[in-house]
DNA sequence: TACAAAATGTGTCAAACTGACACAATTTTA
DNA sequence: TAAAATTGTGTCAGTTTGACACATTTTGTA
């Protein structure tokens, strides 16, 4: 047999919501479209799945291209498969979300594949059905980074306490209690105190910790509970 | 423009891993494959995604042939993308999974389709990248029913206490703490006491329970720590 | 008919955790 | 040199959790 009978073939986009954090704020990168329709549009980072690759060669190549980053953290969401969701043909869109180290990106690449990053509050239109991934992609983030420690990847290798506490802030969009914060980040134990202190900051330098991998990736799964509140029946 | 140049279409499939739950066991719904190739064995239940409807028809249809069910709950899992793993052609599977009270389905229907019920211990041989799919599904089950009250939508609509322990000692594979599973379910505030008890029981009847459909809605997305000590570090 | 056996409903208590809040120490700046 | 901003740590009452005991109901059987 060369084909299945009685069946319709169809493209198979990947979309990607890459966020990052800027010290204050969430932000998400955003690209011009290069080509018909909706040519010049802002649409996410994307592309079609190969004819030679799997889903996760797939995003990987994506975020390569347009980062220059590798092994980036990122994650399947949803496939999007509104049949008229694209008015060229039918494709559906499985949609992913990556989590990058802002200041690690190849700025030169972005900029050349005329990407921004927008805060979530200034979005411009965003083509197909663009906006509802976003808005999924958030509530996945808010999901997930309320459990499990995957702020982290959002943040340079090293960082402080009130750098973690204002991305969760900047991801909750509401303030937290410091102290509170604190006690339950340190007894997740996995945070390794560098001995160093932040330069370049403002009044009392703040302990630089680093991410203990073995740690991280042995209880990744596991329910820490990071947000106090979030996830009750209000 | 009619197409996307330098673009490959590729099939689109959708599986689906059925649980449901006969008082003391959990179970999956598998069908004997009936065309080729591999006619013949072990599959989850699937089909094709047609030109004409989305992802979330196509699980209903899909679902309906089998089973003779509407509403079911069903929710999207992973899609699986391997280059080869159907060797006709290219065929990428959005898997899913659904819980169903296995004393509502038809089983007219699901006999004339040659699908049985096996329990996870004794599963035969799957398919492609199936067991894989079963797998994740449980998974995925274990995650959910920990934080969330996914496990009602696998018992009838009238259940004892002792019935739904019974259901996530299946799921978990462990023993749980009769009262202290009682306060925790008490206090969610899900259940309504229908003033009735179970008939055809043994020694002391059990009050008979139904859900408050509203706050269960209501609640959903809510954190409920069903299981303790899931998901904790070890 | 009464009693053992099995299963159900509810209660107790110490340990751990949570949320609200106070105070001391460090660094910059006026 | 002192005020202001920020960081680190501690306290304490209220709540929740995990381990465990006891009383009640129903069936079956001596």
């Amino acid at each position: 047999m060369k084909r299945y009978p009685h069946t319709s073939r169809i493209l198979v986009a990947l979309d990607c919501i890459v966020f990052g954090f800027d010290g204050s704020q969430l932000k998400v990168l955003l690209i011009k479209r290069n080509f018909a329709p909706e040519k010049g549009k802002w649409s996410l980072l994307g592309g079609f799945l190969d004819h030679d690759e799997d889903m996760n060669d797939a995003g990987n190549r994506i975020l390569y291209e347009l980062t220059g980053l590798k092994n980036i953290y990122f994650e399947e969401l949803k496939t999007f498969s509104g049949v008229n969701r694209d008015k060229v043909e039918r494709t559906i869109s499985v949609c992913h979300f990556a989590l990058i180290n802002i200041h690690a990106h190849n700025p030169d690449a972005v900029k050349s594949k005329n990407a921004y990053w927008y805060t979530l509050q200034s979005l411009p239109d965003l083509i197909f059905d663009h906006r509802e991934m976003v808005d999924l992609a958030l509530q996945k983030l808010r999901y997930k980074a309320a459990l499990h420690p995957i702020g982290f990847e959002l943040l340079p290798p090293q960082f402080t306490l009130p750098q973690l506490q204002k991305l969760y802030e900047a991801i909750y969009n509401e303030k937290l209690d410091r102290r509170n914060f604190s006690r339950k980040i340190i007894s997740t134990h996995l945070l390794i105190d560098t001995g160093q202190k932040n330069e370049g900051g403002q009044t009392k330098k703040a302990i630089l910790y680093a991410l203990d991998k073995h740690k991280y990736q042995k209880q990744f799964n596991a329910f820490h509970y990071f947000i106090s509140g979030f996830g009750t029946s209000a």
